[in-house]
DNA sequence: ATGGCGATTTATAACGATATAATTGCTGTC
DNA sequence: GACAGCAATTATATCGTTATAAATCGCCAT
């Protein structure tokens, strides 16, 4: 703030039309833009937001000025007045994992949120605190206008508080809640089922699945697939369960150890994520057995990793950043006008 | 949220408006507070502040309702106001990777951002526009009070235009320019350095090393690094250049499967990346050399991945959580007060 | 008393947008 | 020519906070 800018500043208030232009970089508001246009702030923002009291003609003048001198309306004032914040939330487990799962879900949320005023937060859930603690925060001061989470649980403290409060949100993976709620899945039933079909097709006579844990209900319905076609072809089976998700765990490697080495061996393995599957693989790999001979293996896969490992893995695709988009645009959905719950359901088929 | 809970709200609005709107739970403002303490908002404002004219006391006071209560200042109101976001802009590149590059280091922003008032907000940079872009944008609307990205180039445009406006900033990598500027490093050169050298000392003869593109710096590091202990040993060497870093081309893949079906073959391979080195592996397997016999390779390792893969695979650790979190303190730093710049640089030492 | 001083507290005015209510200008009607 | 009726524009108040300037108080020296 020069002196300059003081006395320019004090000529302004009595005569209005003085030719002033001392600020080039200030950043253009409402008031430039009436200024520019000889119109009142109110005007052009009824212009800018198309109300049709607005006269057409005067709606094309302010618009064309707007995008000339590149206004956009300030996030802080918009959010203070209105009370939405344009904001998303991702609410993230740090130290869940060692591979990617976050990164496709980020980039699909971020193509559908592409183009809208909508920008997104990333909101960790530090691991010692209740899970519950990011949801209520953000929802009790507003800190964004919709929430995203992933690994939904049967009976969701989550999905159950925001239902409440009708406060607008989307997960990955469904409760087992008897109320309706927005979700999108991917279909781990029809996973699990096929990948043991195609294992017994293969030969294999005895499966093992290597489970998550059973607090998410994805792992139910991975478990429920597989015990049904096991029980329709009626060949052995076991249940691996627990695979912790940060997979710093040594549960599931020592029981692949153990396992293998002893002559009841399963000689068919499903893997509902790409970090257990990793783990079959170096297991069979220090017995000195041979993939898809002693033992064969259906992963989940979720990147572009198993492209690149050898031997080659058969997998079935789970696409997470689509998975993420769709999230995004059934939020927006969500957001934009309660619709129907049923229509804000959504499965991906295998 | 029960019926007792609204009825209760109703009775404390005071007196004649028992009956007004639903309002779940009206959020304590300032003005909240000043009621209850009969203060006016401008003192309880400045009390929270901890501001040294207030007496004691009465700070002491307001903290305690505002602690009782709930009291968290709204976000819009400071940003329009102060003209602070307490916003920190992650400017992410999708569909770049296939791993979890931005993941751990999204973990350590966080876990640097615990606890303060600022928020991380993803932008991202979409490949169809400019790099430079998404930088100017937070910049010149005040979307962030600070930005940082990653892949810093030589002649970075990004940093030239955040040094010229003196913003706030802060890089994974360096450029080459002669100012200098904050950023994160890891130093890619004695990784080459070393990797190069124990493969001469394990018994490699011909080296090849796989480079992340040449507008990256890091890859210029990386090659650094490599020749002089190629030629400090005198052995033989080649280059392998333009691994893009979203793994979709196959130009690695065609040149390592072609390299090593002839008799000149490397024999010792050194990788920037984990997916140039499953790239080797993939190459070695389909070859039916041995990895650790025929060929040896040593790869830079970012995540738990290499844990899992078998064969083992000799590699060198970069931390890149930790690279987020010195990101994160180092730039809060920076907004805080402009220290010198060369308090801001950091190298991890392999 | 009077004025002044230091220590506290408070009033006022913004920040930039929008909801609401009020105003202006113009048309046609009787 | 007065006025209702309508379209288009504008004034005012407000969201919650903070920077700035002003006000209040007790107390002491003159």
């Amino acid at each position: 703030m020069s002196l300059e800018d003081l006395g320019d500043k004090g000529r302004r208030a009595k005569s209005q039309r003085a030719t002033e232009k001392p600020r080039v970089d200030a950043k253009p508001t409402l008031k430039t833009i009436a200024e520019l246009t000889g119109l009142a702030v109110t005007t052009v923002s009824h212009a800018l937001a198309d109300a049709p009291q607005i006269a057409l003609e005067t709606r094309q003048r302010v618009r064309k000025v707007a995008a000339d001198i590149g206004y956009l309306p300030d996030r802080a004032a918009q959010r203070l007045r209105t009370g939405r914040t344009n904001v998303i939330s991702l609410v993230l487990d740090p130290h869940e994992e060692i591979l990617g799962y976050a990164t496709s879900m980020i980039n699909g949320l971020t193509e559908a949120l592409r183009g809208t005023a909508y920008h997104l937060v990333i909101t960790p859930h530090f691991s010692d605190t209740p899970q519950i603690d990011p949801v209520r925060h953000i929802m009790r001061n507003r800190m964004a206008d919709g929430i995203v989470f992933t690994r939904t649980e049967p009976a969701d403290e989550r999905v159950k508080l925001l239902m409440e409060n009708n406060f607008p949100f989307i997960c990955h993976g469904r409760t087992e809640l008897a109320t309706a709620h927005p979700y999108v899945d991917y279909d781990n039933y029809s996973f699990a089922y096929q990948a043991a079909k195609k294992l017994i097709a293969a030969g294999a006579r005895r499966l093992s699945i290597i489970l998550p844990p059973e607090r998410f209900t994805f792992a139910h319905h991975l478990r429920h697939g597989f015990m049904t076609a096991v029980r329709e072809e009626g060949v052995g089976f076991e249940i691996a369960k627990g695979v912790t998700l940060d997979s710093k765990s040594d549960d599931i490697r020592d029981y692949l150890f153990r396992r293998m080495a002893e002559p009841e061996r399963p000689d068919g393995y499903i893997c509902g994520g790409e970090v257990s599957a990793l783990a079959v693989m170096a297991s069979v790999y220090d017995h000195q057995l041979e993939l898809g001979q002693d033992i064969r293996l259906v992963a989940k896969q979720t990147s572009g990793l198993f492209d690149q490992i050898r031997p080659r893995v058969e997998t079935i695709y789970e696409d997470l950043t689509e998975a993420g988009l769709l999230m995004g645009k059934l939020l927006l959905k969500r957001i934009a006008g309660p619709a129907p719950i049923a229509e804000l359901q959504a499965l991906q088929t295998v």
